[in-house]
DNA sequence: CAAGGTGCTGCATACGTATTCACCTCAGCT
DNA sequence: AGCTGAGGTGAATACGTATGCAGCACCTTG
């Protein structure tokens, strides 16, 4: 009871053995008795004493920590978190912890800096990456991770040149199984919103899937029925305006995520057109707010929780140094108010 | 070049210096000449070099890094995470970088177990804490964080036990600007929806306020016009039924937190009655959702940016061994939809 | 010139653990 | 008895940094 904290030597004079012997025990090594690892853990546990992180992590190289590095396309409003992501942060922080790792979690653009600096650091064991967008803008910082062999996974579209980083939903099943349901309800005339470009591969797949749906069922593909929108309420608002003014006839919109579907139908129903009488709306990734809107939302649901333990068993696997297999989630689809059937 | 990291003392010898005044170089230690310790700086950048935090956390016994716990009450949904405290995980994590300190974050509920654990294992210099509710439950988890002069905060409402270590908003004062809106808009039949009692002394003290204000306006406080309802969509949604079925007569009502309110709402316009223009609706946390529920939801904003800061700052005076003075943070109200003015 | 001070640097050490290697004991076998 | 191998254990060391202490060069002051 001196003055410093208690150490494992403390553990190893209190049990007579000596300090190799108590940091085995603790870590259920093999090679220790089993009467003599329960004797340590007991004493350990009446000591009250824990294992010095730093220390342990010093010696063995492993930090038994995960970053999690939250990016936000620079435009959109800092303080407004995309709750999708929030979602699968809570899912992943319980995930880390059931296997024995910390979360270390970041808000940030995504920087080289931050990257080495997390790697090289001895500060985290490997990366999460989490964030909507522009991969464009972030493939060479990619690439260059990829190079150095470092250990990270991405949420996201999976592309080639991440083979194994990558986790990410089959967007275009998704994009297909929303439209395939518009069809079940008779609507014939679906509208998409959403920027297709090479910049969001998710969007240009989950486009793929509303072709490629429409085309089996043998009807057109009319262009102007898309329209561009990035991931806000206020885009997806202007997008539908202009649908709206263009004067094209639909009776049905599926929106490439849940943001742009909530400011669509705000603007729908500033122009007096009533959901999902007149119109049905279906949306993307079952964020909270989705099932509060008025009418709520139908909606195309990434299982988060599913996708965050694929994250983790990846990124794990590639820390132990095992091989990784590529996930593709499945999607769903959550049924609500903004698509009911037409009435009679 | 050869096969372990570079270290220190690899900088040292490039910079012909030891690799004490490496450290104290890159530490920006006044005891270094200007010139070396730029010359040390640049080589160090050069050959890519980071310090490792085990070793330093190790040597200097700070582990540069803060724990932020998320409690949430057991009894809620799991996966619905208060989206409040996800706007308040934002802040923090920047405000924490901005001091250079890393974020540990975790999900749980509030066990024993974790706070003495991320307390001795030198994991995480101080603790934060976020957490809903049920404060009597967890006061003796609490109490014993503070006889063990822990470094902890907690975001919340002020109790003498707690004295520095909580720092909250003027809930009575929330409470107050409320009540005093609705009363500038000419209603009179004010209800309240949120539990009384000690084990939520952030909506007791919320009722303080409406009750201040309807007391300083020379009306009757009304037993009947409140009804318990925790923080839970559900929740208000049944504190609204009783209120309606009670046939007591109200105008407006002022709920104890947006989940609340939003409840209610949907309770009201399921029943017919028009919001704002039969029965004015006020929330409070200012939520993400407030914004985006229809009518959009006036609400009284807790600053999050600002609570941040606080907790942080207070938090990390602690860990340095200053006085920490408590504070209180002013709110504000966020006018909204939910209760424009009366038609004539 | 001696004494003391200042500005800077290096040596040596400690932080607490995980792991390698060596060692011991004892059972089983020839 | 002598040898072997398995099952346990301990001594010693390395991980990479931060810092107390001592030392050195140089300057100021009396």
């Amino acid at each position: 009871m001196g003055s410093g904290k208690t150490t494992s030597f403390d553990i190893a004079h209190r049990a007579g053995v000596s300090q190799a012997t108590v940091s085995r025990a603790l870590r259920n090594s093999p090679l220790v008795n089993a009467e003599t690892r329960e004797r340590v853990k007991r004493i350990a546990r009446e000591m009250n004493y824990r294992v010095d992180r730093s220390a342990a992590g010093l010696r063995s190289q492993r930090s038994k920590t995960l970053a999690l590095l939250l990016f936000e396309d620079p435009t959109s409003d800092d303080s407004q978190i995309n709750p999708f992501f929030l979602s699968m942060l809570g899912h992943i922080t319980r995930c880390a912890a059931s296997k024995k790792y910390d979360l270390l979690v970041s808000f940030q653009q995504l920087s080289e800096d931050w990257l080495s600096e997390y790697q090289s650091s001895n500060r985290a064991d490997g990366i999460i990456l989490l964030g909507y967008g522009n991969y464009r803008s972030s493939a060479d910082k990619l690439q260059k991770l990829v190079d150095e062999d470092a250990n990270f996974v991405i949420w996201g579209a999976t592309t080639p040149e991440l083979e194994g980083h990558a986790v990410g939903c089959r967007n275009s099943q998704g994009g297909e199984i929303a439209t395939r349901h518009l069809l079940s309800l008779d609507r014939t005339g679906i509208a998409f919103i959403g920027e297709i470009s090479d910049d969001c591969p998710e969007y240009q797949q989950r486009y793929d899937g509303y072709r490629r749906a429409l085309e089996s069922a043998g009807l057109p593909v009319h262009e102007e029925l898309q329209h561009d929108a990035d991931n806000r309420e206020t885009s997806g608002f202007k997008a539908m305006s202009r649908l709206l003014e263009s004067g094209f006839g639909f009776d049905s919109v599926f929106a490439a995520s849940d943001l742009m579907a909530i400011g669509a139908m705000k603007c729908l129903q500033e122009a007096g057109i009533r959901i999902p009488e007149d119109v049905s709306v279906v949306g993307f990734d079952d964020i909270p707010m989705a099932s509060y809107a008025t009418p709520s939302l139908t909606t195309v649901r990434q299982d988060t929780l599913l996708a965050a333990r694929a994250l983790v068993k990846n990124l794990l696997a590639m820390i132990e140094g095992e091989p990784v297999k590529p996930r593709l989630l499945p999607m769903t689809l959550a049924v609500r108010g903004s698509c009911g059937g037409r009435p009679s």
